[in-house]
DNA sequence: TGGCTATTTGGCGATATTGCCAAATAGATT
DNA sequence: AATCTATTTGGCAATATCGCCAAATAGCCA
């Protein structure tokens, strides 16, 4: 791999790893039906809001989300909305998974 | 979340996180055209043979890619190739970032 | 200003990932 | 069987990620 192709795939997987995690993927999910503030995405999730925050500032490092401050509290929304169609692809992966293992068992 | 919810969101992440490598995600854009044996692989990636099977591990582990053994060399493919439709959002993600950048400094 | 709420940041221990080396395994060839 | 090649596995040190707590920051309201 030259240096280029280093770095352009260094860049594209900096962007997948930012969506591989479940709270990070939740979010996505949560903000592809609309903005919502840290502390709604914090009661949806159940971590301590430091962890959101700081999952929302992965997302928001690499492009995904994007944050608006109104008055006391910030807003996050989705930026890049095709990502949502890694769902679908993400579960015909589990499916096809799922299938690999029915024919393994029998 | 409940644990349903938590759990799904999990396998999800699993199979993105598998993707979040450079070198990983450079075999999958290789096996996107056509099948390769690890020494393939081993010589267009530059590491240790070792780590390119780790990774083929991780991909085969989650179902994105297969392998088949034939004769004394074992040859990958891609299981699930609309995981290529990553790409193309992916490269908007930067298109994106990038623009938010430009703007930012001028 | 002082206090209140929402969010971010710093720090830390626990855990996971990464990539190399060396050793093990499996098939082909002699 | 002995050996060669291709691949995987085990082990390990370096590094990164995760999630909580505590502290800092920023905006609102009295």
């Amino acid at each position: 791999m030259d240096d280029h192709t280093k770095a352009l795939f260094a860049a594209r997987a900096r962007i997948i790893k930012a969506m591989g995690h479940p709270s990070r993927l939740f979010i996505v999910d949560v903000l592809s039906r609309g903005e919502c503030c840290v502390c709604e995405l914090q009661e949806l999730i159940g971590s301590d809001m430091s962890t959101v925050s700081k999952h929302l500032a992965i997302l928001r490092d690499v492009g995904i989300i994007s944050a608006e401050k109104r008055g006391n509290q910030v807003f996050y929304s989705l930026q890049v909305p095709c990502v949502m169609n890694f769902f679908g692809c993400v579960e015909s992966v589990l499916k096809t998974s799922a299938q690999a293992t029915i024919e393994l068992v029998g």
